[in-house]
Parts: structure tokens; C-alpha cells; sequence
RNA sequence: GCGCCCGUAGCUCAACUGGAUAGAGUGUUGGCCUCCGAAGCUAAAGGUUGUGGGUUCGAAUCCCGCCGGGCGCACCA
């Protein structure tokens, strides 16, 4: 229930009577019309445009529009105080029945509220994560993870049929050095003393016990042979291993994807050549030469004649390779395969989170996949900054190539998945942030977590008071709305009431950070409330001799409760009944 | 050199995607616990939204030019 959708739809419909009337011209576009919140809430409870964006079309006065549009809305249900302000905006109040009622609208569909239809259903698909199955989940993987997941539940909030992807490589250099690492842990877990990790495989102590599990499962029989026998086998098993080594480690911050994709199927069931074809029959390729690079030093440039995709024709800067000098396949070509599957099963709508420094992935996949739907899929990529990690307010330094990481295991074991998931939404995707360990667990209020976590304790702190002053299952009691009429709840009613609004709009512009700004403003309305009721008696919840008042109170109390844990859903964080020090 | 992103209070970030007087936190200085959890609340203060133009009823937001920053620019994966 969105009440600013159910104004915007009165609104409309009132608009189409005075073309009827004559008093506006028939036909005129209405998209720009919107029903909003007032910046400043002294204005009233919900304003539109409609008389400065109709004005001109109608070849009238915005004002004079305004009027007319005021006359006809002060004679709707629930409206009142109807004003013309500023430029031409019409305000207007909402009786206070038409929010009491939203009261008993939050507390029916519980942390459902805020669910929209925005989404129709569409298919969307959200590829994230996607590391390389060659080690454990790090601190570099959660900023992406987090954002991706919590993307994928806000866009299913709004509407949408989200499926959440994995893509992995489990071909290519990189895998074939953990197949010799792996080897190498082999013999290790054999008897062998294999010394230190050369240099180009992977040091982690995380091999140690694939290798030994290689062992256990095959014996000493790839010992002394050729490394042609064994890097096939070492790489499945160990690939097999990593992922589910990332599974359980993405379980633990409450990450489950749907769908895991490995490039090796792709190449392998023949997609690159269909999609190949595909582009061959649309006359998009051809052979030619590229210029050198501009803007770097390259010392061994050399023209060679290779198999171009025209790329340009789709807004790229410049036509790209698909296949080496060699003949083989150059490495973009299994991606837009890979983008080319999703969209055979069925996904017009795209989303990637990637880290920044895949910058260009977006300019080299676009073209691919505007060209192979014919422009009606679209493939969207949010780039994450980095996280920098702190300790005692000091950079942790980290080497991959010491394999010194910090592991996400690590990272949720000291500070818990709901503080980590919280605190990667607390800024825009891109920008990079600290994470401080000692600062994200603190209990204060410079702590957004746990802002917003101990207001809602705070409800609950309340009903658990209202049991002890009123009996167990009062909140289950009758309750009467209409003595929810102090304008103090009557504010904050209008802040559960702005809940789908910001669903709405988050997923619209497919910022689910923003969820974690709606959760601060709640919190801090719950608080100021609540302090309120320190200096004026009569704004306490609960009042002794007044049952009537406290069960409302009570019932208000529960929606903001239902509110908070609503958006915390849409985090995936669970919503705490008590903080405990 | 080219492409993408960014530039908002001293600092870290918002601003519901074109709306009215640009808001929070932090830092500084005050006030509030016999009272539902003071782990909180509250007052003051801080701005030519990098800059110069343009578009319109209206611009932090859209367009163009500068200035400054980040990332990317191989047939590597």
C-alpha cells in the first residue's frame, strides 16, 4: 500500500475530469506529474507538480491551473487544507484517519509492507561475486557481495524475478596454477618435503588440505608422471573443492546463489561459435588491422590482420578482436557467449557488480549484446570501490602473494555478517570506504548498525513493557486508531508511510544503499519520539491508567518495529530484540 | 591522447533522479536521566554545490567549455 500512488491516481483521474470540463485541453501528457513528499513538511503532507507541468501545455497561468486543480481536491475524501504555494505547487493534507489507517495496513501485511509491483515480474538476472574459484573468499570479495545480494532482495521487494548468478573460470592461467599448487600440496600431503612455494603459485595454506584430500581420494597414483597426466584432474578437484570452499564461506554473511555458471560449459556446448555465427550472419565481422593503442607506451606493437567485431557500430570506440592472431579466441569472446547464454534463457535485463578495475568490461560487453538481441536486452554494470581495511585505526596491509589475506571467514567471525552487510550498504557502490573493525562493532550512535538496531530494541523494550503493565497479549487486543492523534505520532506514521516510496525508488534507480538512509532517518524519528516522551508525559507510550492510549501507542510502536525489520530484510540483517553489551 | 565515473559544510557522506529555505554524522560550544533502555535526545554553527556559460516556470541534478581527482584503454584473464 502506497499512499502516494493512491493520491497520484486521484490526482490523475481528477485531471481527466477537467478536460472533460474544459476546463484543461483533452490529451495532454500526464508523465510528469508526480505526488511527492514536500522538502519541507510544514508545506503539508503530499504535493504536486501537475499545475507548473500542465501550465504551459494548457497555455495558462501555473497558478490560475493550481486553483482549479485545488477547488476540485479539496472536495476528495481524506483531503484537506489545500494550498497553492511557490511557483505553482498544490499541497494538501491528508486527514488524520487516511494515516492512522496505515497503521493497521503495516501491522496486517508485516514485513511484507513496502512490497511493489513495480517490477511486473520481469526477469532479472544479477551476476555477483564471480570470483575465480582459485581461493577462499576475501575482504575483497564482500564489498561485492553484499551490494549484489542486497540488490537482488530489494529488486524482489519491488517486483521483480530475480535470479542470482555465479560465474566462474575454471579454465584459463589462473586455474592451472592452482592445479600446480594443488599438485604441489599433493605431494606435499604424500610425505614429501616440497620446501617453499615457488614464486607464480599459489602460497596459501587453504591448499594444504585439497591436496591432502587429492591423496586420500587417489592414492599416490599422479606421483612421477608427467604433468600433461595429472593438471586435468588436480584442476577439477580442485576447482570442485574452491567452490564449495566459497559456497560455505558466502553462506556465513547469507549469500545463496541460484544459478552457478562455469566458462568451460560455455565453450564447451558450442555457444561461442553459434553466437559467432550469429554475428557472422548479421555482417559484423570481418578481417582487418587495428591501430596501436593510443595513450601507452607500447614497446612490442606489431599491425596484425585479426577477426574484428564492429563494435563501433554500437557506440564502442573502436571495433575488437574476437579471435587472436593465432586463430584462437581472444578472452572476450567466452563472456559474450556467457552474456549471449543469459539472454537465451531468457534475461533481457542484466546486472553486473564488478569490482572498479574491470572499468572497461561494460564499453567491450554492451556492444555485444545490443547487437546479438537486437537491442532489447540491457546489460547494467555497478563498479565497487575498495574497502580499506583497518585495525587500532591502522591500514591492514595485505598480500596476496605472501598469502597474507584477510578471509571474509575471518572478517564475520570478529564482527558478525549482519554488521558487515549493513556497513557495506552505508555509501554509493563506488566510493571507497573504511572499515574499521573496532568502529563497526561500536555501540554508540556514529554507528549505523547499531543505530538502527538498538531503536529497534527499543520497540521491543516497550512491548516487553507493556506485557508487564498490561498482561501478556496485549498487543493481541483491540485496538482503536483514532487516539493515535497527536501530531508527533502522526509524523512518524508519515515516515512508515514513505517505506514503499523508497523501495520504489531505490529499486528504480537500483540503489539499495538507500535503504540504509531510509533505516537512519526511522531510527532517529523512533528516538527523537521517544526522548519527546521524557519532557511531555502525554507523549509516552505507555500510560497506567490508560489503556485505550497505550494499546494505540502499542500498535504504533509494533509498525515502526515491522518497519525496521522490513528494511533490515532487505539487508539481510536480522533485527535484534535486545542489545546486549 | 581517448572513454567512463566523480567534485556538495573543515572531514565522511545525503538530497526521494528537475522542485520550494541543499540536509545528516563527525569536530567545537551549551542544555536534558526521581520518568517506557541517556548505548539516547536537543540548541547553536558551518555553503557562491570546483568553475564559466546554456536549456526552463525552476538546476547540486540535464547540455557544452575549462580546472581538479579516480579508474580503464593488447591478441594478457
Amino acid at each position: 500500500m502506497n499512499l502516494f500512488d493512491v493520491y497520484q491516481k486521484k490526482i490523475e483521474t481528477l485531471l481527466g475530469e477537467m478536460s472533460s470540463a474544459g476546463e484543461l485541453p483533452a490529451g495532454l501528457d500526464l508523465s510528469r506529474v508526480k505526488v511527492e513528499p514536500p522538502k519541507d513538511a510544514s508545506h503539508g503532507d503530499m504535493s504536486t507538480n501537475a499545475a507548473m507541468v500542465l501550465g504551459k501545455p494548457a497555455g495558462k497561468n501555473p497558478r490560475e491551473v493550481g486553483e482549479a486543480i485545488a477547488e476540485r481536491l479539496r472536495k476528495l475524501d481524506g483531503v484537506r487544507e489545500v494550498t497553492l504555494a511557490g511557483p505553482g505547487f498544490v499541497n494538501f493534507r491528508l486527514s488524520p484517519d487516511v494515516w492512522q489507517e496505515i497503521v493497521a495496513a503495516v501491522l496486517a501485511q508485516g514485513t511484507a509492507f513496502g512490497d511493489s509491483k513495480m517490477g511486473q515480474g520481469e526477469k532479472v538476472n544479477v551476476e555477483y561475486v564471480s570470483a575465480n574459484p582459485t581461493g577462499p573468499m576475501h575482504a575483497g570479495h564482500m564489498r561485492g557481495a553484499v551490494i549484489g545480494d542486497v540488490l537482488a532482495r530489494l529488486l524482489t521487494k519491488a517486483g521483480y524475478d530475480v535470479t542470482r548468478e555465479y560465474y566462474f573460470n575454471d579454465a584459463g592461467a589462473q586455474v592451472d596454477v592452482l592445479g600446480r599448487t594443488t599438485y604441489l600440496r599433493y605431494r606435499e600431503a604424500l610425505g614429501e618435503n616440497i620446501g617453499e612455494i615457488p614464486d607464480g603459485l599459489y602460497p596459501g595454506e587453504y591448499l594444504k588440505e585439497v591436496g591432502a584430500g587429492m591423496a586420500k581420494r587417489d592414492g599416490d597414483k599422479w606421483l612421477n608422471r608427467p604433468e600433461a597426466d595429472w593438471i586435468a584432474p588436480m584442476r577439477a578437484f580442485a576447482v570442485a573443492r574452491m567452490i564449495e570452499n566459497i559456497k560455505h564461506d558466502l553462506d556465513l554473511i547469507g549469500i545463496h546463489h541460484d544459478v552457478f555458471t562455469n566458462e568451460r560449459e560455455i565453450v564447451e556446448n558450442g555457444t561461442l561459435e553459434e553466437v559467432f555465427k550469429k554475428l557472422q550472419d548479421m555482417d559484423l565481422i570481418y578481417q582487418g588491422t587495428l591501430p596501436p593503442p593510443k595513450g601507452k607506451e607500447m614497446d612490442d606493437w606489431e599491425p596484425a590482420e585479426l577477426t574484428l567485431f564492429r563494435s563501433s557500430n554500437f557506440g564502442d570506440s573502436s571495433d575488437r578482436p574476437l579471435k587472436k592472431r593465432d586463430g584462437t579466441w581472444a578472452y572476450i569472446m567466452p563472456d559474450i557467449a556467457y552474456h549471449y547464454d543469459k539472454m537465451r534463457r531468457g534475461f533481457n535485463t542484466m546486472i553486473n557488480v564488478l569490482g572498479k578495475d574491470h572499468g572497461n568490461y561494460l564499453d567491450k560487453m554492451r556492444p555485444a549484446v545490443s547487437a546479438l538481441s537486437n537491442g532489447k536486452a540491457s546489460i547494467t554494470v555497478m563498479f565497487c570501490g575498495m574497502v580499506k581495511l583497518f585495525k587500532n585505526g591502522e591500514p591492514v596491509k595485505l598480500s596476496k602473494r605472501s598469502g597474507n589475506i584477510i578471509t571474509l571467514r575471518e572478517i564475520v567471525e570478529e564482527v558478525g555478517a549482519g554488521v558487515v552487510r549493513f556497513h557495506m550498504m552505508t555509501r554509493t557502490p563506488d566510493s571507497e570506504m573504511d572499515f574499521d573493525f573496532a568502529k563497526v562493532v561500536e555501540q554508540s550512535k556514529d554507528n549505523p548498525v547499531f543505530y538502527v538496531q538498538y531503536a529497534h530494541a527499543r520497540c521491543h523494550s516497550v512491548m516487553r513493557n507493556a506485557t508487564a503493565m498490561f498482561g501478556a497479549g496485549v498487543e493481541n487486543e483491540k485496538f482503536d486508531l483514532s487516539r493515535l492523534n497527536a501530531e508527533d505520532d502522526i509524523q512518524m506514521i508519515r515516515l512508515l508511510a514513505s517505506w514503499p516510496r523508497f523501495v520504489v525508488a531505490a529499486a528504480e534507480a537500483k540503489e539499495a544503499h538507500r535503504i540504509t538512509i531510509y533505516l537512519h532517518d526511522l531510527a532517529s524519528a523512533f528516538h527523537t519520539l521517544w526522548n519527546k516522551g521524557r519532557e511531555d508525559a502525554t507523549l509516552r507510550f505507555l500510560h497506567e491508567n490508560d489503556r485505550e492510549l497505550s494499546l494505540a501507542r502499542l500498535a504504533l510502536v509494533r509498525a515502526v518495529a515491522t518497519v525496521i525489520a522490513s528494511g533490515l530484510a532487505v539487508m539481510g540483517v536480522e533485527p535484534l530484540k535486545e542489545m546486549h553489551a
